[in-house]
DNA sequence: CAGATTATGTCAGCCACTGACATTCGGCAA
DNA sequence: TTGCCGAATGTCAGTGGCTGACATAATCTG
C-alpha cells in the first residue's frame, strides 16, 4: 500500500467540486469589484453581480452573508496573513516591534505575491478609497478590524507570557496599534505618484513613529 | 423699544412647532430603547416603534436615518458632551491630560444630569452592551466614533498650535486614545456590584494608564 | 384671516436578505 | 456502469429597511 489510486490520499487535490466552488466564489469577488468601481458600492445591485456570474442571488448570499463581506473579502485574507506573521515573529522582539514587523511584512507579501487582480496592491488600496466613501462599507470594515484585535490581544498576550484578563496591556496595545493603522489608511491618498506597496508601508512606519511622542508632553515648538 | 411682546425674541422658547418636534422625538428614542431591551435590536421593527409613539413609519425616517441612529442618538449627546469638555480644557494640560480630563468628565456629567430615563448612566451602559452584541450596531457605532475621532484631530492640533496634515501626533494620539476607551468600554461588565458612573471612571483610568507602558520593551515578570 | 412653510400620512416601489422546497450535480461504492 | 447520497443551485414567496412623490393637515407670518 504504498500509492493510493487516487481520491484518498489525505492530502490532495481538492476535487472537481471544491474547484467549482473555489471559482465561482472568486468569478463573484472579482465581478463585484469590477462593479463596485465602475458605479460606486450603493450603486450595484447583488442581482448584477450574481447576474454577472451568472448564478442566482440565493446562491450569492450562499457565498457571501452580505453584499459588505464581498467587497471585504480580500481584505480579510491580507487580515489573515498579517495574523500569521505576527506569530512567526521571534519572541525576542517586544510586541510593538512584533506587530510593527509583521504589519510591514503582510503589506510586502501582498506586492510580491500577485501584481494584478483582485488582490494586488493597487487593488487593496483602491478598495481603501472605497470603503472610506462608503458609509455603511466602511462601518462594516471597522467592525471586521475589531474582532481581528481580538485576536490579537490573545497572541500578544501568549508571546509576552500575561494573563489578559489581568494585565490590560495587550489589550490596550492592540487598540492603539488598530487605531494607529487605521488613521494611516485614512491619510493614504491615491493621487500622488509613488503607490507601490513601499509608499504604504512608509506610511505606516511614520504613523507608528509618531505614537509615544504623541502621548508626551506638550509639542508646541 | 426695549422689550418686544413675546415672539419675535431672538433667543425665545422655541414654539409650539419646534416643542412638538422635541416630544416625538423623545417619545420616539424612548419607544425605542424600550423595545431594543425587552426583544432585541434585531428583533424589534421600525413600524413597531412608530405605532408605539402613534407616528407612521415614514415620519420615523424623517427624524432618524436609519434604525441604528434611533439606539446611538443617547450616546451621540454624550460624544458632544465630551468634545464641548475638551475645548474647555486649560491650555496648560498636554493633550494627553486634556483628553482624559474631558473623558472623565463627560461620564460624570451624564451621572448628575439625570439619574433615570435613556439618558442615565445605566441606561448608557445597557447601551454599550446593546451595541457589542448586534453586528450592525456596532458596525455603525465604530463608524461614527471615528468620525467624532476627526474632529478630536482638529481640536487637539488647534491646542497645540500644530498643522495636523504635517504633525501626524493629533491623528496618532486620537487614534490611540479611541481605541482604548472602546477596549474600556468593551471589558466593562454589567454584572459587577458596582455599575455606577464611577466604575466606568475607574475602569477608563486603568486603560489609560496602561498606553505608555504598553508601548515599551517586553513585559514579562 | 389668507398665504407661505413645514410636518405628517399614504402609497408605491426598490433592494438586501431569508426560509422552504424542488432539482441537479459531483462523489462514491456496489 | 449504475445507483444512491449529500452538496450545490435555482425558484419562489415573503419580510423588513428605506426612499421618492404627492396630498393633507398643522403651524407660522403678516
Amino acid at each position: 500500500m504504498a500509492a493510493q489510486p487516487a481520491p484518498p490520499a489525505p492530502v490532495q487535490e481538492p476535487g472537481l467540486r471544491a474547484r467549482k466552488k473555489q471559482r465561482t466564489r472568486d468569478a463573484l469577488i472579482e465581478a463585484a469589484h469590477r462593479l463596485f468601481l465602475v458605479q460606486g458600492f450603493a450603486r450595484t445591485t447583488v442581482d448584477e453581480i450574481a447576474d454577472a456570474v451568472d448564478v442566482s442571488q440565493r446562491t450569492f448570499f450562499r457565498y457571501f452573508a452580505n453584499k459588505d463581506e464581498v467587497a471585504l473579502a480580500v481584505l480579510a485574507e491580507a487580515e489573515d496573513r498579517f495574523i500569521q506573521l505576527l506569530r512567526a515573529r521571534p519572541a525576542e522582539e517586544t510586541p510593538f516591534q512584533a506587530l510593527r514587523a509583521a504589519i510591514v511584512g503582510a503589506w510586502r507579501d501582498r506586492a510580491d505575491l500577485r501584481n494584478t487582480g483582485p488582490c494586488s496592491v493597487t487593488a487593496a488600496l483602491e478598495l481603501i478609497r472605497m470603503i472610506e466613501d462608503s458609509p455603511t462599507l466602511l462601518a462594516s470594515h471597522l467592525r471586521r478590524v475589531t474582532e481581528q484585535e481580538r485576536v490579537l490581544v490573545g497572541i500578544i498576550a501568549e508571546r509576552e507570557g500575561v494573563d489578559p484578563a489581568v494585565d490590560l496591556r495587550p489589550a490596550v496595545l492592540a487598540a492603539a496599534f488598530g487605531g494607529v493603522l487605521r488613521a494611516a489608511h485614512l491619510s493614504w491618498s491615491p493621487d500622488q505618484e509613488d503607490n507601490g506597496p513601499e509608499s504604504m508601508v512608509a506610511l505606516i512606519d511614520r504613523y507608528l513613529d509618531q505614537l509615544v511622542p504623541a502621548l508626551a508632553g506638550h509639542w508646541r515648538s
